[in-house]
DNA sequence: CATGAATGAGAGTTCATTCAT
DNA sequence: GATGAATGAACTCTCATTCAT
């Protein structure tokens, strides 16, 4: 069954938002800098954690990382500036960490890769769970910047090197999709069994669950009119 | 494979906020109030979609409700109480329209049980993508109330009754389990699928996928641990 | 010891206090109206002792009234005049009651009538404490009413009354004054020992100094060279 | 004559309030921030002497000290800090004024002491009345901090000191009551004679009754029970 | 006359951001 | 550069008073 209605969501622009993401003020290339940029991050990271963004306060912030309001500032031109950065770093974190997990299970079986997907998911998040809350749902106005560096490896080309390995087994013929949902069911399964477990349900049935659903997803033979007829 | 540690979420305090649900100061009987407390609680709902819960200020919403914020602060105590009112209408409308769903269609493939669950999760959901953004992620404090006046079905109870009927097909026994993850999973996806669509994927194929993945779950035999291994 | 600088009060003036007493909008003939006036001060009294003046909501009064704010407000042009309407009932409470002790008492020592003085004004004072603090402490606006029905006698004449019958013991041949000072202190005096109790000192004990202090006042010789030097 | 009955005040919960003084979120070391802080106290006192506590804004006291409403929130948590602190400020005025005049006068009869006593008690109320009025009546919640810098005298120390001197002319054995006594009569009555002055009695004779009262209290042969009866 | 829903000015308080030092 | 005191617009919530019913 397919969806007749184009669904497009037509009212979801967070209006006081402008849209473009706000680069750092000033690339720091002294150490110094670098490491008062890692302790703002590092603070902004934990109070937002703790306070969500709105109610996490830029003083706040800049006490914990031991500086100044405006030290903060002259780094962070505003306050959504580090979400966009916390919000890079983490997408960095978790590309490095899969496209890891991905490639070193290059030859083993399909399953036993999308466990360790899961299960990296789940050890990114589950950790600072409220800050993957504003990351993800508060502020989601993060675009990767496409101009900076390119990563050598995404995590969607790692994982469609894995799923090119056993293409035999998939039920689509179309891999590049297939990794886009795998990845952005994964995230959202991870998510949401971390943020908003469901009071009878424990986090490893719901790592469980999780990878069987993704396996199910990628392998389960897409019609099989014996069985269902 | 499994998760050896807890995971536990240790430093997540959802929102410095008390968890017990705010109900409506003064439960309107007289036709007048009722359609006062449904036109603040539209706006509301318009106003939050947009603004989201912090940004979105009584003022406002007692504005496009066209009346004074003194008459909002006659029915809601406080700006929670409105999140939760909001809370309480989306949860009835989910368990109304797919306990519908699922009844209507107990006598068909399971397969399109499921197909039909996810359409109207993706119905309800797509509008005011945003306001589900602070339903269910920045406000997630809202418990349906046990000791009101107990729902005929709830869409758990409607889901176990669908798989009973189709329990040989079935990859587990426990079905209390099978139905909570379904929901639960259901509902993270949606979501998803709705607040942060992937750019290259088209809703109609994330409807598709989704479905998929809950039947994978369902239906997907294990695979026995000496395959595994 | 006299005081050489005038020490006049140039300051105290309750800004936003317009000064003329409110009188009840509409004097109550109908023995219905008349109760309804009476619940209304009975229930204001309440709330002013619980809340104090500015906490003390109109609307809570008539709830407690049992009437509804409306009607409140038919015999009440506003708030303050229900201050005005206890102020009013509390003086003619008072001088009904002292009156009447001293006028009992007229043949007894003066050290036993004011006793008995002390005495009834802490019995008056100590419940309602805090309504005490409203009416003299936060809005001392009222001005008994020289218009109305003349009180057949007050404190101050009753009073007299009993120093004329003792003047031959009194320190002072100004018997007005002398009255006028006393029930002045006596009232002051009782409200501090009522409103702020000091911490090592019963109210018993309070009761008794008082009236020393006010005998005190009354009989002590004024110049005894012989003691002084 | 003695109170039989305890008079306990049982309901006058004071301002629905808690107790614990507000201590001054930030200590002013630096001299800009004292003076900041002072202009600050300056303002509020004047503000809450025209208006009363409820009626003085932190706007209105902000604008006269010349700052803005945040600077006021960075010295002072919230509107009560400012009675609190100047509370304190005041109860220091009263005791190094009052300490002074009783060591000066140790050698001089105790009616001089007592004189001076009422005159010095009246000099510090009779300017800003009504402020007198928010601090001691509508907001007695000052309790003066035990744990800070133990003053050197208090006035009731620098009190029993003199009474000690005249111990034989005094008409109780008991000095520390005695002296509690007279420092809480001595302040009722100097406060209802500043904010309350009866319409007859000019301060002048009100000081000298004053004077007097307590100097009877102090002095008056209690008269022996057998004479009462 | 009685009602009580509706009003809305105004209160206390917060916090992102600036800029003189 | 670094600092952090100062700013003030904006927020949530209250409550005396009115007036259509």
């Amino acid at each position: 069954m397919t969806l007749a209605t184009p669904l497009d969501a037509h009212n979801s622009h967070p209006v006081d938002t402008e849209r473009r993401p706000h680069p750092p003020r000033k690339t720091p290339r002294q150490t110094r800098s670098k490491h008062l940029v890692e302790a703002i991050l590092e603070a902004a990271a934990r109070v937002f954690d703790q306070h969500g963004f709105e109610r996490g306060t830029t003083n706040r912030i800049a006490e914990l990382a031991g500086v100044s309001v405006g030290s903060l500032y002259q780094y962070f031109p505003n306050k959504k500036a580090l979400v966009t950065a916390l919000h890079a770093r983490h997408m960095q974190e978790v590309g490095q960490l899969i496209g890891q997990d991905l490639r070193d299970g290059a030859t083993q079986p399909l399953a036993a890769s999308i466990d360790h997907l899961v299960f990296s998911l789940l050890q990114i998040h589950h950790q600072n769970a409220r800050l993957q809350r504003v990351l993800h749902m508060e502020m989601p106005f993060y675009r990767p910047d496409p101009v900076g560096e390119p990563l050598a490896s995404t995590p969607a080309q790692d994982l469609m090197a894995v799923l090119q390995a056993h293409r035999a087994e998939l039920a689509t013929p179309d891999l590049d999709q297939a990794a886009a949902m795998v990845l952005h069911m994964g995230e959202a399964l991870v998510h949401a069994a971390v943020l908003n477990p469901p009071p009878g349900l424990g986090l490893p049935a719901l790592a469980e669950g999780i990878s069987q659903a993704l396996q199910g997803y990628l392998l389960r033979p897409r019609v099989d009119a014996g069985a269902r007829g």
